[in-house]
DNA sequence: TCATTAAATTGTT
DNA sequence: AACAATTTAATGA
């Protein structure tokens, strides 16, 4: 609790790269907004025109298909941004951001985003890295399609929430709720239960009030059931 | 520091 | 979806 918006930008590392009046600017430009927990940040279908940050919550990225079917891409946690692709593009908003828990988010103008863009090396490199780690994700999730099993899906669920670049989780205690995770995964909260059971059976991760702790991270990532 | 209470989370049906 | 049990956090003596 209690992280700030200039936490966030300096713990970035296109963050670190940027000179006090650079710094001064995006801070300035970008807005912070709360959101209650089951909130829309923003909606699929939406003009794009901040690149969003999460400040402190938990976010999942989805969207509903026409025939109804409910898809999460991704949890998005303190520390990382998306809507890059969008903005880059001049499109419309392609899923939903809900959030998960009460949650504080960044907005950061497109004029400024742009700015960045023509002007800053690392926030580039950065970037270049952010769609890299996303075709790598994407690409996983392709090659997992088939696997419909939930306890391998919750596994892969918990798994994704390590990444360094997202900066996303960085102690082996992940602070999330049982229901939470259900929400991520797309799964009911007793099979969430019944699959973190069996995890935690294989050794892989300790259940804990509110929180699970990580034993063995490429274990997770392997977990065919 | 301890006891009490409310809220959140979990385990189970 | 509902319920009871458990854990945490907040409050005040």
């Amino acid at each position: 609790m209690g992280t700030t918006l200039r936490e966030i930008v300096l713990g970035s590392v296109w963050g670190k790269a940027l000179t006090e009046a650079e710094l001064a600017r995006v801070l300035g430009d970008t807005r912070e907004r709360d959101f209650p927990a089951g909130g829309y940040v923003c909606r699929e279908g939406d003009a794009v025109d901040h690149w969003v940050g999460v400040i402190e919550g938990l976010l999942k990225l989805s969207r509903v298909s026409e025939s109804g079917k409910l898809t999460t891409f991704a949890g998005v946690s303190t520390g990382t941004w998306f809507s890059e692709g969008s903005l880059l593009k001049t499109e419309r908003r392609r899923y939903d951001a809900i959030a998960l828990r009460d949650s504080r988010v960044a907005l950061m103008p497109r004029a400024t985003f742009n700015w960045l863009l023509d002007s800053n090396f690392a926030f580039n490199r950065f970037l270049l890295q952010q769609f890299n780690e996303r075709l790598s994700y994407f690409i996983a999730m392709v090659g997992h399609e088939r696997m419909l099993e939930p306890d391998a899906r919750v596994a892969r669920c918990l798994a994704s929430m390590y990444n360094p670049h997202f900066n996303l989780a960085t102690s082996d205690r992940l602070r999330i709720s049982q229901e939470e995770i259900a929400y991520l995964s797309g799964f009911s909260r007793q099979r969430v239960n019944q699959a973190l059971g069996v995890l935690e059976s294989a050794g892989l991760l300790k259940v804990d009030y509110g929180e699970v702790r990580i034993l063995d991270l490429q274990g997770l990532r392997d977990f065919l059931g």
